[in-house]
DNA sequence: ATTATCTTTCATTTTTTTTTGAAAGTTCAG
DNA sequence: CTGAACTTTCAAAAAAAAATGAAAGATAAT
């Protein structure tokens, strides 16, 4: 296989992920088309490779941008504006696992502590204690995956790779 | 609020969050009236209290049952089949992370040690190591999440709000 | 101030995903 | 064996999501 080949499985690959989690195609293969190039490249490249049109191509690396996951460059003496894309992938996990807890997880653990607060009236029925356990234990879990991920956010990837590996293989 | 209130919010909540996470909105649906049901529910009464087709309502409840998060139940003297739903969060939680894995990140995993092997005559390129490292750094990545989810999947509860809480906290 | 180059927006179109519902399939009691 | 009760399938329809592309908006050089 070659090298143009091999990269061009990583985008289409990249892509079907993406679109298994949430994120949209196009947003996916534009990060992936990033990741495996060497160079900075321009709206119309990524137009050009990836067979896109100019609207969406903006608006996916507007919102891979907005991600911390691509960077605007200016070259001296050129209007076009050139793209690149964070090569460190544990900054690329870190910066995805922050953007989703922000955008979904937080809302929803807000929404499960409202819900908590149910009428006072019914709190005696079995039904509304096994509904707030199960809040609870929801919430309870997001916590705890929210304080890993912190964790990870906060620290580097050697304490990822290190201390918390020695924890695993006990 | 009442709970039944509550307990409809937290469906659509619920609902929200599987499609942002590439799950359709009903399976994540029925999945949370299981889950604040403490009786087993019909077809029928899924239909209804969803308001969705026999068959959407049919489709689901396989993929639920197919992914580990929902059962049947057989009454006595009854032909209908009746559902439930898991309601251990950890047990969720864990059947969640061992399905989507092994449906979506060990296909990508095996992709990407497949890419590695590109041609031999690029392999003095700066551009071909640069490829080959991205390879092995997500893979990487990848393995590691894999054996905190293995660990996960082993353990029970308490090594993860336990343990794995203790050094977090350092 | 004008023009050329490049970026952004968004109403419309296209594609993809999900849902429907009727027909076919299954199971079991009588 | 027959038919009632229930489940499953899947082609077609509907809904949702994503992509297009032309027009409007910037920006900078002349």
């Amino acid at each position: 296989m070659k090298l143009e080949e091999a990269k061009q499985k990583f985008v289409e690959a990249w892509g079907t992920l993406g679109t298994n989690w949430g994120i949209n195609r196009t947003m996916a293969q534009i990060h992936a088309l990033l990741l495996v190039s060497d160079v900075a490249l321009t709206t119309d490249e990524i137009m050009d490779k990836l067979d896109i049109s100019r609207g969406n191509a903006n608006m996916n690396l507007r919102a891979l941008i907005d991600w911390g996951l691509a960077e605007r460059k200016v070259k001296l003496g050129e209007r076009a504006e050139y793209f690149t894309g964070e090569k460190d992938i544990w900054k690329v996990a870190v910066r995805i696992i922050r953007e989703r807890r922000r955008r979904e997880i937080d809302p929803l653990r807000s929404t499960l502590r409202d819900l908590r607060l149910i009428d006072d009236k019914e709190q005696k029925k079995e039904e509304y204690k096994a509904f707030i356990k199960l809040m609870d234990d929801i919430d309870g879990f997001a916590a705890s995956a929210d304080k890993i991920t912190d964790k990870m956010v906060m620290s580097d990837q050697s304490w990822f790779y290190g201390s918390l590996m020695k924890l695993i293989i006990k």
